[in-house]
DNA sequence: ATACAATTAATGTATATACATATATTTGTT
DNA sequence: AACAAATATATGTATATACATTAATTGTAT
């Protein structure tokens, strides 16, 4: 479905102000399909993004400010997100021996058991999305990176 | 900046994957600009969603559920954004006489004014974004309307 | 006409976000 | 060594979101 129906808009100011409410509206189709998704995992996207975060790192520790540098979403606050893994179990904190402040954040085996269970039912929840060619994709990265300057 | 060093991953499973990371990102980097953007005017985002809404039916009343309908961000309550806008005294809300279970929501002209007064620092938040020409974001606009299949 | 399903909007509630501030630690300067 | 500035993380708080439920009204089938 073309954004203008899905918003119900016919008219817009330019094709470039239609691009940004047209990202918008994807943006939030997308989340609320991932919402879905992981919630039969009992995280949220931005727990699931952490634990990624971490899984690229593994067996390195990641500190709570590199995550949140990394993180997809900058408004969440990868500090009480840590705190919500480490009361689910699914990671390790330790404060850093070499800084007292930093946090030594890393995937424990149940924190890897899980994503590897994920990845399991990672087609159901690419599959929600349409086909594009892997020369679309690269033009919409293209595109998107442009927009942010 | 390209997505690999935004978020500082520099593989991915396939450049589809990348392009979902990448819608991810550019969201959440333009949700911020324009939370503080409209933080001038005392809005949210979706707030001004709905003003826009109310503004393209201008003068005639558009029902919650339509409002609802129309958002961008889905998962907005609309009954609530409207019970704030009616608070800021920006709109009407009267009972729909032909159908009770219906409000009739309209912009009043505190609204009208306040979306005119945005109107003129529009450019401020365009100019937020980088230029992309117009053929490109209609190859955006196509890319983004085919991931939602 | 009446019973029952469907629709519309509001609300309850648990959790998350946005933003500011606090606390602890380290670094840099003198 | 003393102390200001910078850094890393945690927390307080007001508001927003996600989801379920409620309440009122309307549509529909018999």
């Amino acid at each position: 479905m073309k954004i203008e129906q899905a918003i119900q808009q016919p008219l817009f100011k330019s094709e470039k102000e239609k691009a940004i409410l047209n990202l918008m509206y994807t943006n939030s189709w997308l989340c609320m399909k991932q919402i879905r998704f992981f919630k039969q995992f009992g995280l949220s996207p931005q727990q699931y993004n952490v634990l990624r975060i971490l899984k690229g790192q593994y067996p390195n520790s990641v500190s709570i400010s590199i995550i949140q540098d990394r993180m997809l979403d900058k408004m969440s606050n990868a500090s009480r997100l840590v705190d919500k893994l480490k009361k689910r179990e699914l990671i390790e904190r330790n404060e850093c021996p070499k800084d007292r402040r930093q946090m030594d954040v890393m995937l424990n085996q149940k924190g890897i058991d899980l994503l590897k269970e994920i990845e399991q039912h990672e087609e159901q929840l690419n599959g929600m999305m349409g086909p594009i060619s892997k020369n679309e994709a690269n033009t919409l990265n293209q595109l998107l990176d442009k927009l942010r300057n």
